[in-house]
DNA sequence: TTCTAATCGAGACGGTACGTCAGGTCTTCTC
DNA sequence: GAGAAGACCTGACGTACCGTCTCGATTAGAA
């Protein structure tokens, strides 16, 4: 998609200024008013941005507060060297909660999952590009675990994922309120030791 | 809601045949289009039922879905007498999970969900009339299990019931397959045994 | 199209207010500035009156200035009683000669003949509700001098029926000057005599 | 507009191949589609032109339809030598009758007097590059006539002309089928002994 | 031969209006 | 008084063209 350096580019080169206007607007106005307030309308408007702009580069306002979402939060994902592996584990899930907890992050990711409900596209993107990565690091870091002998060979690695990573959103997308620090040790002890046996 | 007998009400009786028209008339539209296809309009017009009569009694469709839902699985959270505390919590993650997974529930569900984003309203129902009772129902089981004896004292309820319920709920929320027979065994004894040191 | 008396209609009857409002906004638009200006969103926010309203009852903003055209100009059609052919001639071109010329209609017509290159719908009204019935009357009273032994049996109507009506509209379409009132009077007895050879 | 000979101008010349290909894109997309079809888009795509070449030579879709008119039916104004004032009547009105009639020059000259009511320049440019040298045309003949004793010298010119040529364009107007050969010989005959008392 | 001036093509952009859809409200008549 | 029918307003949708604006590529005469 983004040709290798030289490659000339004929035509009047597309606006960074009003991707990123667009793209703040969008955030801004989910925050402000949830997901009905951030129509393509009112993001143009307050993007002063047109209309068949922004239908030129995205398909719905969805995918701009995806796009936006995305962008805010790229390589989040890190794991701390030299650690043991609840340690690991238990980084991954507070960091994971503290953003979905975060209320410039969290509204949005919410809109967007609703928004997966009834368009594909944006099902694909939340699970390629947000919730795979994420349960890809979780799951490195048990079968590293699994490799040292920390856990038995039989572990359900996918099962484990999900008791780790399904509570921050369980609650995200019901409005419950998020996990605090300690409910996320804990889960992770629980989890950790249930798999030891 | 309901009246209780004596009243008497003067005028026309409101129609059952135009409130169940409209609530099955829902349910096969969110079903066959997805959320979008749920429309106050559609929903009047396969019922044979005017916009007006609807709106006097529902305050958005997303609320006649869940209407639907909560008549639909009404009294589906049963606990079976003579079984140890893992075989209940086996058969309450098995049957939420089997209730999420059923084609004609959990598409109707994550609508809903979907719709408690920018609805409060809805939000609430979901969570006092759906997720409520359900948690309560794990949390009574784990709390007879500390009071036998079987889990320590210091187990934290709502994290043990946060890693049992959540993720049958991510995977319908997110478009993941749902969870295998085996699989939710596998999670219901991870977590038990994690409790227990 | 009109319900004779006791007929009843059930829901709310059409607002007889906001047709007239739309008529006379699309004219007051088209007068003061053009065709162009007299788009559907002008006039139905110069009306107070939704959009969605004007396309339920008309197909096209040409469409509504025709209606007004012929609502202003309805029984313009009149034969003075007691007066020769030829003078009822002249009063027929002079009167068609006279509306044409008229500021508030000529300008309104010229843009619904436009209109009509690309609208077959609006073509169609044109020539049956505008032109036909004033040929009409044109001719009745050329053959009415046939009968009558002014003009010989063989002369050709509608080639007369072209040569005194054709002048006006030609020049308010290229938007020459109008004709004066003399030019009409030749024009028919023109006509007249080199129809009685 | 054109230079005097020598002036040589700097700078790549303008193509005019893409000039051809402009006017014959537009004057199929005209004829195909109607006015609509011929938009400033629509000939640029056609002709495998960019927007901006057409932009920088024609200020819009009418004037390229307008400009290829031109093109085709220059010196279409012939009077033949040797014949009766009459014949050369006949002659003027029934090759006008004609190229309006024809259906690759009718349609087109349709859309620009549709065209001329909301464009001052082709409104112009119609009267003075069509109407006026067609309509000196026929009057010249007629003075002739009258300087021949075979009108009398109060004849009124416009209003013969106006009698004479405007049924043709009434009819392209109108949307009215077109004069027959004969019924231009008995117009052009009416006309003329008319003009004789 | 390089400069320089004009063209042409490609494509992004801000706009305006389109015609449609759904949400809600209101008015009238019927059961 | 409930319900049906339907007119109405509001607001957003996604699309089509408009006319303007950068760019780079091309083509010639002029220095």
């Amino acid at each position: 998609m983004v040709e290798a350096g030289s490659a000339a580019r004929r035509g009047r080169p597309r606006s960074e200024a009003a991707r990123s206007a667009v793209l703040t607007a969008a955030a801004e106005l989910a925050l402000e008013g949830g997901p009905a307030a951030a129509t393509v309308e009112a993001i143009a408007k307050r993007a002063h941005v047109s209309r068949t702009t922004i239908y030129k580069w995205w398909p719905s306002a969805a995918s701009i507060v995806l796009e936006g979402l995305l962008d805010a939060v790229r390589a989040s994902i890190t794991r701390p060297s030299g650690s043991t592996s609840v340690q690991a584990l238990v980084h991954h899930v507070s960091s994971l909660n503290a953003i979905l907890a975060d209320p410039a992050v969290g509204p949005l990711l919410r809109n967007v999952i609703a928004a997966s409900t009834s368009d594909p596209a944006i099902e694909r993107a939340v699970l390629d590009q947000w919730i795979a990565p994420r349960r890809a690091a979780v799951a490195v870091t048990l079968r590293e675990a699994v490799d040292r002998g920390e856990l038995p060979g039989d572990v359900d690695i996918e099962v484990a994922v999900d008791a780790l990573v399904s509570p921050p959103y369980y609650r995200l997308v019901l409005g419950m309120p998020p996990l605090a620090a300690e409910a996320v040790d804990r889960l992770v002890e629980t989890v950790w030791s249930g798999c030891r046996h």
